[in-house]
DNA sequence: TATGAATGAGTATTCATTCAT
DNA sequence: CATGAATGAATACTCATTCAT
């Protein structure tokens, strides 16, 4: 019958290790030899696995969306009203720097980079892009909805996209610069800043 | 006597061959072949001009930041109070797509998560970093001291911050994503969300 | 389970390679791709085996001088008294011209040559040289001992030190002026004037 | 009437410079870039004094030798018998470490090995080997003769060859392991050795 | 599944030599 | 004579990918 097919954990295995390796080198300097030795394998058996390198990529992009989703979806368990869920998906996405997410910080900026010269990467970030701006602004459709505001679609596209845009800017400073910004700064910020619009008066927002 | 001097000139020619070649490849794939031919010139005239490729690199992160220094320092000039020179550093920041500002959008990108893995580049980006959370800070607080508010130091470095992050995240967002979000949405949102916050109460602030 | 590994031989091969390459281009001169060639491997295994072309060299090294040890250690065997065993050395150090070994002699040269500017090869070209020294004295020590002469440890050291440089000289002009000088010469002739000095009264000897 | 030819400080200038830098580095690596700037020179105008690399090597070659027999004719005014002139010559090949002459020393190391696989280079070289090795074997005829030995012309060559054998080895280990050889050792050493042979009974010499 | 040897194209960099000024 | 810019071939080394075992 064969050995049992571990064909699942090998996977994680070498994705794993992409990711660990590219957070200090980059994607073009994370060799198929480094990533196998990183994940204790011998180097034949990555392209065993993956058909080749960048399928490795794109199933690394995949995991650091199914770990941030989930991540996000524990965090909106507590929350019991819109302002709350808008906290949830903020304080999701920018609890850096603790725990080993400091790596698959530094991973998700070269992927972003990595995604302007390459086309299928670039689909499954945009992939990734597209769904968190939506729930983003569903999020802000509900807040404002239940404080009697009424945003146009274009405002509420328009803030998504900038709360969107800070959240992927913090984790470049997180991942350049931590030494010369402060620390945790970005959630509380973020959402300040955010609810203070929201709840400005609508003359303010466009 | 002997042969005039030209190497203003050439090494111009090579670090903006550098910036039109890595805007669409990273800096990996940006060859020296590449950018030679690019400039018309032969590859070995490029190492006689820069020591190596990553110095071609560190001088085109400072044209960069000379560019978007003397833009924003046009755009000072018409401002005449604090609010409309903290105008005028977002607006420059942010004003993308026009121009041809896109390659320098998407090098900037990249440059960005190179300097997470060259230490030299590192420290440019930092300087710049640096530079540009300076100033920010130093327009906030005019602003916040103008209008009578009392901001603590702390809270003004984490606006700053979390402005200059969402400036950051457009670029990347303006990169790899322009097809799916709004139009010259950035300037206009950021600003109203930072003036909305600056404009609130100060218990809002923290 | 697997592919057997044959590291052995084709390291063997590649250091082989140089050897016979190096000993008419000279070191810098014998490229990865004409070792490669000679040894019918493709460049890139060249890498593959050796971290670096200066690795191949270092590894030639400890095989010339391997080779020389156990040619020496055959000669030695059937040498009963003291004057043999000098003689055993240096017959074996001056078998010059017989066998395939003028490649390594020019090989030798060249790698004295090349000792001045590397360090590495010049820590082993050290290690070699210190250890043939210490034999030859052990070698000159026991031969004035039997024949009742008393020698100082520096005057030892001295006789060692221009029989061994004798040696080496004698690998430069075979390898650079063998049409002008005589054939089988060098052993003869030193080990006379060896002897006629060793077996001259001591006021002789300084 | 145009300027002062000054073709031949120029020409010595460079391959001074050529002495220098391949003292350390080798010929290979001693680049026309490096020799110029070490020279003060401009990289052009080392291709104007000298058609190429080569012929800068064959000047110094020719230099090294003029100097080395000057350094002998000097000495040799002083002695008055054959056997002064012998030690003449010892002396003023083997007056190593003081001065400047041990970049001679290097770089004649380094010619003997380039002599190998440059056809010109070897040709210049064997040409000053002969003429040296001529010059010994007068001195040893002259010295045996006065003191009545017959040697036999082949037994002469032998000797000056392993004579000046031992000249180029001293200087091989004068580069290569100065740290770990006696300090001014050799001339003494091969004169005693050399004499001891040549006093000895004629029945010890063949 | 797994190993690791093998390939060959690609890359940054060096350098002798030429040439415009 | 002199300068130094320009060329283009050569070189060590890397690496994704394939393949024999």
């Amino acid at each position: 019958m064969g050995r049992p097919s571990n064909q699942f954990q090998r996977k994680k295995q070498i994705v794993d290790a992409l990711l660990a390796v590219m957070a200090t080198t980059g994607y073009e300097n994370a060799s198929i030899n480094a990533i196998a030795k990183h994940a204790g394998l011998a180097s034949g058996l990555v392209h065993y696995h993956f058909k080749n390198k960048q399928a490795i990529l794109v199933e690394l992009v995949n995991l650091l969306d199914d770990t941030a989703q989930s991540r996000y979806q524990d965090l909106k368990l507590n929350a019991s009203d819109p302002k709350q869920k808008l906290s949830a998906f903020i304080d999701s996405a920018l609890a850096l720097g603790q725990g080993s997410n400091q790596h698959a910080v530094a991973a998700w900026v070269m992927i972003g980079a990595e995604s302007i010269r390459q086309e299928e990467v670039r689909e499954i970030y945009q992939t990734v892009v597209k769904k968190n701006l939506s729930e983003l602004q569903l999020l802000i459709r509900n807040y404002s909805k239940e404080n009697d505001k009424k945003l146009t679609k274009k405002t509420i596209e328009n803030i998504a996209t900038i709360v969107y845009g800070s959240i992927e800017g913090s984790y470049q400073l997180a991942s350049t610069a931590s030494e010369i910004i402060p620390k945790n700064y970005a959630a509380k910020a973020l959402k300040n800043m955010l609810f203070a619009l929201l709840d400005a008066g609508t003359d303010v927002i466009i």
